[in-house]
DNA sequence: GCAAAGTTTGCAACATTATAACATTTGCAG
DNA sequence: CTGCAAATGTTATAATGTTGCAAACTTTGC
């Protein structure tokens, strides 16, 4: 498996999209799932880059190519995606994101920069099971997990855009 | 300092209420803040339970105290009690709840039962400590962490409403 | 192929959550 | 008591998300 790059720094980010959009195919195909032409194409606008994406941005985007969806449509490719783990909804933002672990069964951590919007994706066991045990300390049944994490990215450190 | 009751078993809550209430009007008093009427009674209700409650939830209340008020008003109140550590928002409920520990500088998890809604807050050193060593090793600058567990609580576990 | 059944999408209306802009009132310092 | 700053009132609107039903498309069984 190639190590994936850091959303932060320039990379070939056509290859984050290309390597997402055939993840996401071999997912729905594993799954009898059907990855609609709607579905597909809003993955792909969520993958544009690595800031998270409102809904109503989606909307927008999809009437500027000339496909006038009403809410619903995008919300339901949003549900869809979401169920079959190929995006994650970030709650402090209400908006969507690309998952960068698909198929990979995993409890996110997003790190969340919020000068310049980017989400790191990470997944970190030690994070994971430090919930767990907290959880279980109080007999709570996890099912699911809330944690973005808001801060300044590397690249945005020093430089605070205030200059 | 006498142990905080458990929220899922019964509780003389009005202790709970007067405990928070007291609390604020101290944490207030120190900073030079000033806990007005309303954001007082917005406190209160939030504290009516240990369930999240949400701003136009809180609007309703009001009204049918007589007190008719505008969505800008509780808003106004969030902020300022949200300012001041007095209450939490729960981004993945879009919902208010009373801060368990006021005044104690902490980093909260919370753990929402999705069957009878009750949260619990919990300040717990080793997730804390895991989320800041994960956030570290990326080089990311932690400002603001947000962590929601979604699941069961002790009590609500087994009896799964559907019975 | 073809019809029935199930899934997906279109569409209109609506519900919920949150904010903007500006007027008015209140509390307080001088 | 006057003038400033903070707080609240008021109206309108923005942003986010859902419901319900009809039409189109896919799959399946025959």
């Amino acid at each position: 498996m190639p190590e994936r790059a850091l959303p932060y720094r320039p990379h070939n980010h056509e290859a984050c999209v290309s390597q997402a959009l055939t993840d996401a195919q071999d997912i729905c195909r594993q799954q009898n799932a059907r990855l609609t032409p709607i579905r597909e194409r809003v993955l792909e606008l969520i993958w544009q880059s690595h800031k998270p994406l409102g809904a109503y941005d989606i909307l927008a985007q999809l009437g500027a190519e000339g496909h006038k969806a009403a809410p619903p449509t995008v919300y339901r490719a949003l549900d869809f995606l979401l169920q079959y783990g190929l995006v994650h909804r970030i709650s402090s933002l209400n908006a969507f994101i690309g998952c960068a672990h698909a198929g990979e069964h995993h409890r996110s951590t997003f790190l969340i920069c919020r000068e310049c919007g980017i989400v790191l994706e990470l997944a970190v066991d030690t994070v994971t099971n430090a919930i767990e045990s907290a959880a279980k300390a109080e007999a709570f049944q996890v099912e699911d997990i809330t944690l973005e994490i808001s801060g300044l990215c590397p690249s945005c450190q020093g430089s605070t855009s205030h200059a």
